[in-house]
DNA sequence: ATTACTTAGTTCGATATCGTATTAATTACT
DNA sequence: AGTAATTAATACGATATCGAACTAAGTAAT
């Protein structure tokens, strides 16, 4: 591995230490027993739109479809989504968000509302904001070249 | 939350995609049943030295001791570490690597090259690079305040 | 020295993640 | 229409992660 190689490998070292350091505050602060996947998939419906299929969702969080089966067996169980079958084809659902779990999302969103603070605080004169251009542009490109 | 708190709730969040999207590549490379857990605290071992205690890792890696007991078993039932009495704390261990675990650790290193050749061809003008000071800072100052 | 407290690691049970195989429905091909 | 191939979801077993409780060893206070 050459130069550049080394540099690349040293960026996602660092993404995967500061993933594994924020994840561990956030869930910290998560209601009840809701894991950090649950919150993650929440978010998802919630911020682009309900009304997917399991399928599309496992896609989308580049998980296995069982882990995805899993992840939505709990979350209906907390009645935070529904599973209806898919109007045109029999093999497929459709997962909708329910209003519990759009009141889970909100408080999941609130508890985390004081480490962000925090951080914010801190880190938020543009040291974090600066950097989000650059990421998505790299998320992009990554969800774009998953067989790489 | 405010427009700065969204905006870091925003990084926080692309950050955990690209860790996710970039460990499903590396992670269908690695040799054998490594998951990416082990790569990681070998590769962790290799790059700031072994002859660490299992609590010291556990707080390096920021997961319940348990979790550590559980991968150092995994890595000793490999042969890729060592586990031998602390010389002057009869309830604690020391982990060493052993030449396996090197080897593991370069065979592991070279399954990834294929992909990170590619990363750094498309991205590696700067894209990627560019961004490591900041993302150390962040990651400095998160592991400073794990408290929040 | 004795007792109380703290610390390092493990055991155990529960949940999360994942790979393989299976079932049911759809699509493609003839 | 009938068969083969594909696709969506699930069942099942294995490993990873984690929290609570436990054991053994060290530390502190008197």
């Amino acid at each position: 591995m050459d130069e550049n190689g080394r540099r690349v490998f040293q960026f996602f070292n660092e993404i995967g230490i500061i993933n594994q350091l924020a994840g561990a505050i956030f869930a910290a602060r998560l209601p009840d027993g809701l894991h950090v996947s649950h919150f993650a998939l929440l978010n998802h419906l919630v911020r682009l739109g309900d009304e997917k299929t399991p399928l599309a969702l496992a896609s989308a969080f580049q998980v296995p479809k069982t882990t995805m089966t899993h992840t939505l067996a709990v979350l209906e169980k907390r009645a935070a989504i529904r599973l209806t079958p898919h109007p045109s084809d029999g093999r497929s659902k459709i997962v909708f968000l329910t209003e519990a779990g759009r009141k889970l999302h909100d408080d999941a969103i609130a508890s985390m509302a004081d480490p962000i603070r925090q951080i914010t605080a801190d880190l938020g004169d543009g040291t974090i904001s600066d950097l989000i251009p650059q990421l998505e542009k790299i998320r992009a490109y990554l969800d774009q070249n998953r067989s790489i």
